[in-house]
DNA sequence: ACCGTATTTTGACATATATCAAGACGGACA
DNA sequence: TGTCCGTCTTGATATATGTCAAAATACGGT
């Protein structure tokens, strides 16, 4: 997944990550507390991965899809401090991070890579921050749509059809809003016309409004 | 700051980081937008970071004291996706990251310092995150004054007496909360005896309570 | 195709937090 | 010491979202 490596470089890189495994939907790719071995690419299939408070209220945190590198939040203490939980039928290659550092101080671009990677997912937490901490609750969703909509686009599918993964219920826990408020979003924004919601399939009908909703409602 | 390197890589080290700056209050290490070169190491005073909406809203992101490094969210596109400024005067240190990078290549010790130095923003930005979507007022207060307590205790001080650099708006804005928000449950402490309040010196008088708060209300 | 279960929608109502507005306080400076 | 200006507190009220409950709908397994 780095670009320009050699082919020697990259076949070195296969060759760590050869390890793939399956994982059926719920399954735990692994938990709080777990103790940190390795990254985990996701090759097929989608995660979320939440955080858990003591007294069990939780927050989601991330969905991601193929192409995603996860688990990055153990690297500072040796073990998980969220966990990650399969949302459908998955292949996960696990990376073991010590030959990944290894690997990547003799291959620069794999260092710049790892290092763009966890930079990412910085600028991803810190843009959701904003997000939880001023937004209200048609403008967070519109945003999530939006995003949505750009990975269909960047995985080459229509970026106006989504068929989501996740129930109202991780919608909600994800952008701070409880499920009934994602479901009367959903509602309204079909009334305005700006999608046509048919349960988990939905189609965005005005996306300049729905752009302009989510920037400022 | 790593540890564990020799005396030889720790100059190597110093000499990279020898550019040192102050800063005055209210003045930008870095904006929106500016070009990525260097990190920054905050060497005294404190610096807060806030990323902006398109309308002019705006999100603090975190509030940062001596011995931190920032500027990591703009790895992953080679320019700022925050501001960062100054909150008293500061000395910082710019650690030219390209330089960084290779020297982390030869000393396996700083590149693993360096990743959890990553790995930790990202753990603490999901702890946010959980605080945003899922706490309620006065349990993102307690949960933040705790952190600055546990912060002075980390820097020697006396973890009870704080002395706030930041202002009600402030807070607020990192609490995803308004002014007067933070004010009022300021008071509701106060009346229950967990907090002495003036003005920007708190003096915490119930610590096991504020953590039974924070944790759950 | 049908049943049972989980998810979603919708309504009526409760509540936390925001908004607006007025004073009070405190520190900088003459 | 007094004045000014930004910050903070407090009150009255508005509003967005949460809560509780019931019905509608979708979905998986036999």
């Amino acid at each position: 997944m780095p670009t320009n490596l050699s082919a020697s470089e990259l076949a070195r890189l296969e060759d760590l990550s050869n390890s793939k495994r399956t994982y059926s939907t719920g399954d735990y790719l692994y938990r709080t507390g777990d103790c940190f071995l390795s990254l985990h690419a996701i090759r097929s299939g989608s995660v979320k991965t939440r955080v858990l408070h003591e007294d069990g209220r939780e927050q989601l945190t991330s969905f991601l899809m193929a192409g995603e590198i996860i688990g990055l939040d153990a690297i500072s203490t040796d073990f998980h401090t969220c966990e990650a939980v399969a949302m459908e039928p998955c292949e996960v290659c696990e990376l073991p991070f010590a030959q990944m550092e290894e690997l990547s101080r003799e291959i620069p671009s794999l260092q710049r890579h790892l290092h763009k990677i966890m930079s990412r997912e910085i600028v991803r937490d810190r843009g959701i921050m904003l997000l939880l901490g001023s937004m209200r609750a048609e403008e967070r969703l519109a945003t999530f749509l939006l995003n949505l909509s750009q990975q269909n686009a960047a995985l080459g599918m229509i970026s106006t059809q989504l068929r989501l993964k996740m129930s109202r219920l991780e919608i909600g826990s994800y952008l701070g809003l409880k499920l009934e408020t994602i479901s009367r979003a959903f509602s309204r924004f079909q009334e305005e016309g700006l999608l046509q919601v048919k349960a988990r399939y939905i189609e965005i009908l005005d996306l300049p409004r729905l752009r302009i909703l989510a920037v400022k409602s």
